[in-house]
DNA sequence: CGGTATCCCTCCCGATACTG
DNA sequence: CAGTATCGGGAGGGATACCG
Protein backbone atom coordinates (compact mmCIF):
# COMPACT_ATOMS: atom_id res chain seq x y z
CA UNK A 1 0.00 0.00 0.00
CA UNK A 2 2.84 2.46 0.25
CA UNK A 3 3.67 3.78 -2.78
CA UNK A 4 7.49 4.53 -1.73
CA UNK A 5 8.95 3.63 -4.83
CA UNK A 6 7.70 5.91 -7.05
CA UNK A 7 8.69 8.98 -4.90
CA UNK A 8 10.76 11.49 -6.90
CA UNK A 9 11.25 14.22 -4.52
CA UNK A 10 12.50 16.29 -7.53
CA UNK A 11 9.11 16.99 -8.46
CA UNK A 12 8.06 20.35 -6.86
CA UNK A 13 4.62 19.09 -5.62
CA UNK A 14 6.27 15.27 -4.54
CA UNK A 15 4.90 15.27 -0.75
CA UNK A 16 8.05 14.34 1.00
CA UNK A 17 9.20 18.32 0.03
CA UNK A 18 5.84 19.07 2.21
CA UNK A 19 7.32 16.55 5.03
CA UNK A 20 10.61 18.53 4.61
CA UNK A 21 9.64 22.37 4.68
CA UNK A 22 7.49 21.57 7.59
CA UNK A 23 10.70 19.64 9.71
CA UNK A 24 12.75 22.77 8.64
CA UNK A 25 10.46 25.08 10.22
CA UNK A 26 11.88 27.28 12.82
CA UNK A 27 9.15 26.08 15.72
CA UNK A 28 7.66 22.77 14.54
CA UNK A 29 9.71 19.92 15.67
CA UNK A 30 10.37 21.90 19.14
CA UNK A 31 6.80 21.92 19.81
CA UNK A 32 6.51 18.27 18.97
CA UNK A 33 9.45 16.73 20.62
CA UNK A 34 7.90 19.24 23.63
CA UNK A 35 4.84 17.21 23.54
CA UNK A 36 6.54 14.09 23.18
CA UNK A 37 5.78 13.16 27.05
CA UNK A 38 3.00 15.28 27.85
CA UNK A 39 0.48 17.25 27.20
CA UNK A 40 1.31 21.35 28.03
CA UNK A 41 -1.06 24.55 28.06
CA UNK A 42 -0.14 27.41 25.35
CA UNK A 43 1.74 29.01 28.22
CA UNK A 44 3.62 25.86 29.20
CA UNK A 45 4.99 25.51 25.56
CA UNK A 46 5.86 28.93 25.52
CA UNK A 47 8.13 28.37 28.42
CA UNK A 48 9.26 24.89 27.58
CA UNK A 49 10.59 25.78 24.11
CA UNK A 50 11.39 29.51 24.29
CA UNK A 51 8.86 30.72 21.82
CA UNK A 52 9.65 34.85 22.36
CA UNK A 53 6.10 35.85 20.78
CA UNK A 54 2.81 34.55 21.21
CA UNK A 55 2.01 34.79 17.24
CA UNK A 56 4.76 32.58 16.51
CA UNK A 57 3.56 29.53 18.09
CA UNK A 58 -0.42 29.75 17.94
CA UNK A 59 0.72 29.83 14.03
CA UNK A 60 2.81 26.46 15.14
CA UNK A 61 0.21 25.44 16.48
CA UNK A 62 -2.64 25.84 14.31
CA UNK A 63 -0.79 24.38 11.17
CA UNK A 64 0.01 21.42 13.45
CA UNK A 65 -3.39 20.69 14.02
CA UNK A 66 -4.45 21.16 10.74
CA UNK A 67 -2.56 18.23 9.87
CA UNK A 68 -3.89 16.16 12.56
CA UNK A 69 -0.27 15.82 14.06
CA UNK A 70 -1.16 17.42 17.25
CA UNK A 71 -4.55 18.11 18.68
CA UNK A 72 -6.07 20.99 20.75
CA UNK A 73 -8.46 20.72 23.74
CA UNK A 74 -9.89 24.01 25.09
CA UNK A 75 -12.01 23.61 28.46
CA UNK A 76 -14.51 26.27 29.36
CA UNK A 77 -13.18 27.42 32.55
CA UNK A 78 -12.27 30.91 33.85
CA UNK A 79 -9.55 31.73 33.66
CA UNK A 80 -9.83 29.66 30.33
CA UNK A 81 -7.41 26.27 29.70
CA UNK A 82 -6.21 24.93 26.54
CA UNK A 83 -4.37 21.57 26.19
CA UNK A 84 -2.32 20.38 23.39
CA UNK A 85 -1.24 16.66 22.90
CA UNK A 86 0.50 14.90 19.99
CA UNK A 87 -2.19 12.71 17.65
CA UNK A 88 -1.09 8.99 17.05
CA UNK A 89 -0.10 10.36 13.57
CA UNK A 90 2.20 13.32 15.18
CA UNK A 91 4.10 10.47 17.16
CA UNK A 92 4.86 8.71 14.42
CA UNK A 93 6.66 11.63 13.24
CA UNK A 94 9.06 11.01 16.58
CA UNK A 95 10.91 8.36 14.18
CA UNK A 96 12.26 10.77 11.94
CA UNK A 97 13.05 13.53 14.02
CA UNK A 98 14.54 11.50 16.39
CA UNK A 99 16.50 9.79 13.43
CA UNK A 100 17.85 13.68 12.67
CA UNK A 101 18.46 14.19 16.18
CA UNK A 102 20.72 10.53 16.38
CA UNK A 103 22.37 12.20 13.21
CA UNK A 104 23.04 15.60 14.83
CA UNK A 105 24.38 14.10 17.96
CA UNK A 106 27.31 11.67 16.22
CA UNK A 107 28.06 14.13 13.71
CA UNK A 108 27.67 18.09 14.45
CA UNK A 109 31.41 17.74 15.72
CA UNK A 110 32.63 16.28 12.46
CA UNK A 111 30.45 19.01 10.35
CA UNK A 112 31.58 21.96 12.60
CA UNK A 113 35.44 20.69 12.34
CA UNK A 114 35.18 21.21 8.30
CA UNK A 115 33.39 24.45 8.79
CA UNK A 116 36.81 25.57 10.97
CA UNK A 117 38.74 24.08 8.20
CA UNK A 118 37.50 25.75 5.60
CA UNK A 119 36.92 29.33 7.16
CA UNK A 120 40.83 28.82 7.96
CA UNK A 121 41.44 28.19 4.72
CA UNK A 122 38.93 31.11 3.31
CA UNK A 123 40.91 33.78 5.39
CA UNK A 124 44.64 32.69 4.71
CA UNK A 125 44.16 31.80 1.46
CA UNK A 126 41.29 33.13 -0.54
CA UNK A 127 41.56 36.50 1.41
CA UNK A 128 44.13 37.35 -0.99
CA UNK A 129 47.37 38.14 -0.04
CA UNK A 130 46.41 39.69 3.04
CA UNK A 131 49.84 39.54 4.61
CA UNK B 1 31.85 9.25 22.80
CA UNK B 2 28.41 10.04 21.59
CA UNK B 3 27.07 12.41 24.14
CA UNK B 4 23.38 11.80 22.47
CA UNK B 5 21.90 12.03 26.26
CA UNK B 6 22.83 15.83 27.09
CA UNK B 7 21.66 16.86 23.57
CA UNK B 8 18.40 19.32 24.23
CA UNK B 9 16.85 20.74 21.33
CA UNK B 10 15.71 23.74 23.29
CA UNK B 11 18.77 25.45 23.78
CA UNK B 12 18.93 27.82 20.97
CA UNK B 13 22.75 26.74 20.24
CA UNK B 14 21.53 22.95 20.40
CA UNK B 15 23.65 21.22 17.37
CA UNK B 16 20.74 19.31 16.02
CA UNK B 17 18.45 22.97 15.58
CA UNK B 18 21.74 23.29 13.16
CA UNK B 19 21.17 20.73 11.67
CA UNK B 20 17.29 20.61 11.10
CA UNK B 21 17.90 24.12 9.67
CA UNK B 22 20.25 22.96 7.50
CA UNK B 23 17.95 20.13 6.03
CA UNK B 24 14.53 22.40 6.06
CA UNK B 25 16.62 24.40 3.40
CA UNK B 26 14.88 24.77 0.19
CA UNK B 27 17.55 22.95 -2.14
CA UNK B 28 20.28 20.94 0.41
CA UNK B 29 18.34 17.79 0.77
CA UNK B 30 17.31 17.62 -3.55
CA UNK B 31 21.66 18.07 -3.74
CA UNK B 32 22.18 15.56 -1.66
CA UNK B 33 19.45 13.26 -2.93
CA UNK B 34 20.88 14.01 -6.43
CA UNK B 35 23.82 13.10 -5.56
CA UNK B 36 23.32 9.96 -3.56
CA UNK B 37 24.28 7.73 -6.79
CA UNK B 38 26.58 9.85 -9.02
CA UNK B 39 28.78 12.39 -9.35
CA UNK B 40 27.40 15.51 -11.13
CA UNK B 41 28.49 18.73 -12.68
CA UNK B 42 27.13 21.94 -11.99
CA UNK B 43 24.97 22.01 -14.75
CA UNK B 44 23.85 18.26 -14.23
CA UNK B 45 22.54 19.50 -10.83
CA UNK B 46 20.81 22.06 -11.89
CA UNK B 47 18.93 20.38 -14.20
CA UNK B 48 18.04 17.27 -12.23
CA UNK B 49 16.73 19.29 -9.52
CA UNK B 50 15.38 22.18 -11.32
CA UNK B 51 16.79 25.18 -9.52
CA UNK B 52 16.13 27.95 -11.82
CA UNK B 53 19.00 30.52 -10.63
CA UNK B 54 22.43 29.61 -10.62
CA UNK B 55 23.02 31.76 -7.59
CA UNK B 56 20.93 29.51 -5.36
CA UNK B 57 22.36 26.43 -6.26
CA UNK B 58 25.95 28.07 -6.01
CA UNK B 59 25.07 29.07 -2.37
CA UNK B 60 23.65 25.68 -1.45
CA UNK B 61 26.64 24.16 -2.81
CA UNK B 62 28.91 26.28 -1.22
CA UNK B 63 27.58 25.51 2.41
CA UNK B 64 27.53 22.14 1.66
CA UNK B 65 31.10 22.15 0.97
CA UNK B 66 31.90 24.48 3.88
CA UNK B 67 30.09 21.36 5.95
CA UNK B 68 32.17 18.89 4.80
CA UNK B 69 29.17 17.06 3.01
CA UNK B 70 29.68 17.81 -0.56
CA UNK B 71 33.51 17.81 -1.95
CA UNK B 72 34.10 19.86 -4.83
CA UNK B 73 36.55 19.01 -7.52
CA UNK B 74 37.73 21.25 -10.49
CA UNK B 75 39.55 20.68 -13.87
CA UNK B 76 41.87 22.74 -15.26
CA UNK B 77 40.03 22.59 -18.88
CA UNK B 78 38.42 24.85 -20.90
CA UNK B 79 35.56 24.64 -21.05
CA UNK B 80 35.75 24.04 -17.43
CA UNK B 81 34.24 21.40 -15.87
CA UNK B 82 33.47 20.77 -11.70
CA UNK B 83 32.27 17.65 -10.73
CA UNK B 84 30.34 17.74 -7.05
CA UNK B 85 30.28 14.33 -5.20
CA UNK B 86 29.03 12.96 -1.73
CA UNK B 87 32.06 12.98 1.06
CA UNK B 88 31.25 10.01 3.66
CA UNK B 89 30.14 12.23 5.48
CA UNK B 90 27.16 13.58 3.40
CA UNK B 91 26.69 10.03 2.62
CA UNK B 92 25.47 9.02 6.50
CA UNK B 93 23.26 12.44 6.32
CA UNK B 94 21.17 9.92 3.56
CA UNK B 95 20.01 7.71 6.85
CA UNK B 96 17.94 10.33 8.38
CA UNK B 97 16.89 12.11 5.47
CA UNK B 98 15.64 8.59 4.16
CA UNK B 99 13.37 8.23 7.48
CA UNK B 100 12.03 11.34 6.43
CA UNK B 101 10.95 10.04 3.12
CA UNK B 102 9.93 6.80 4.34
CA UNK B 103 7.62 8.78 6.55
CA UNK B 104 6.06 11.16 4.06
CA UNK B 105 5.72 7.97 1.32
CA UNK B 106 3.47 6.47 4.31
CA UNK B 107 2.01 9.24 6.03
CA UNK B 108 1.42 12.10 3.89
CA UNK B 109 -2.19 10.60 2.47
CA UNK B 110 -2.89 11.05 6.35
CA UNK B 111 -1.71 15.25 6.71
CA UNK B 112 -3.34 15.56 3.42
CA UNK B 113 -7.14 14.36 4.87
CA UNK B 114 -6.24 16.00 8.24
CA UNK B 115 -5.57 19.46 6.05
CA UNK B 116 -8.89 18.80 4.32
CA UNK B 117 -11.00 18.10 6.55
CA UNK B 118 -10.13 20.89 8.66
CA UNK B 119 -10.17 23.17 5.71
CA UNK B 120 -13.69 22.40 5.68
CA UNK B 121 -14.51 22.98 9.22
CA UNK B 122 -13.30 26.56 8.46
CA UNK B 123 -15.17 26.91 5.47
CA UNK B 124 -18.51 25.84 6.80
CA UNK B 125 -18.45 26.70 10.93
CA UNK B 126 -15.79 28.89 11.52
CA UNK B 127 -16.70 31.18 8.51
CA UNK B 128 -19.48 32.68 10.77
CA UNK B 129 -22.88 33.09 9.54
CA UNK B 130 -21.99 32.84 5.63
CA UNK B 131 -25.43 31.79 5.41
C1' DC C 1 -5.01 32.61 30.22
C1' DG C 2 -5.04 32.15 25.42
C1' DG C 3 -4.85 34.00 21.87
C1' DT C 4 -5.35 37.88 17.61
C1' DA C 5 -3.95 42.33 15.18
C1' DT C 6 -0.51 45.19 13.70
C1' DC C 7 3.86 46.62 12.26
C1' DC C 8 8.72 45.96 11.12
C1' DC C 9 12.56 43.77 9.54
C1' DT C 10 15.49 40.22 8.00
C1' DC C 11 16.54 36.41 5.30
C1' DC C 12 15.67 33.44 1.61
C1' DC C 13 14.60 32.99 -2.96
C1' DG C 14 14.51 34.03 -7.73
C1' DA C 15 15.47 36.55 -12.35
C1' DT C 16 18.68 38.91 -15.07
C1' DA C 17 23.09 40.32 -16.51
C1' DC C 18 27.76 39.74 -16.71
C1' DT C 19 32.77 37.55 -16.09
C1' DG C 20 36.80 34.01 -16.09
C1' DC D 1 30.76 25.85 -18.52
C1' DA D 2 30.78 27.57 -13.99
C1' DG D 3 29.97 30.60 -11.58
C1' DT D 4 29.55 36.04 -9.39
C1' DA D 5 27.12 40.71 -9.04
C1' DT D 6 23.16 43.12 -8.48
C1' DC D 7 18.47 43.97 -7.68
C1' DG D 8 14.01 43.03 -6.12
C1' DG D 9 9.82 40.53 -4.04
C1' DG D 10 7.71 37.78 -0.63
C1' DA D 11 7.42 34.78 3.17
C1' DG D 12 8.55 34.06 7.86
C1' DG D 13 10.02 35.58 12.32
C1' DG D 14 9.66 38.66 16.06
C1' DA D 15 8.11 42.65 19.43
C1' DT D 16 4.29 45.10 21.12
C1' DA D 17 -0.41 46.09 22.00
C1' DC D 18 -4.86 44.68 22.54
C1' DC D 19 -9.27 41.49 22.96
C1' DG D 20 -12.47 37.44 24.70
Amino acid sequence: METEECYDPFQPNCPSRLILSRIGDRWTVLVILALRHEVLRFSELRTKIGSPAPKVLSQTLQALVRDGLVSRQAYAEVPPRVEYRLTDLGRTLLEPIDAVRRWAAVHTGDVLDARERADELVASGAGGADR
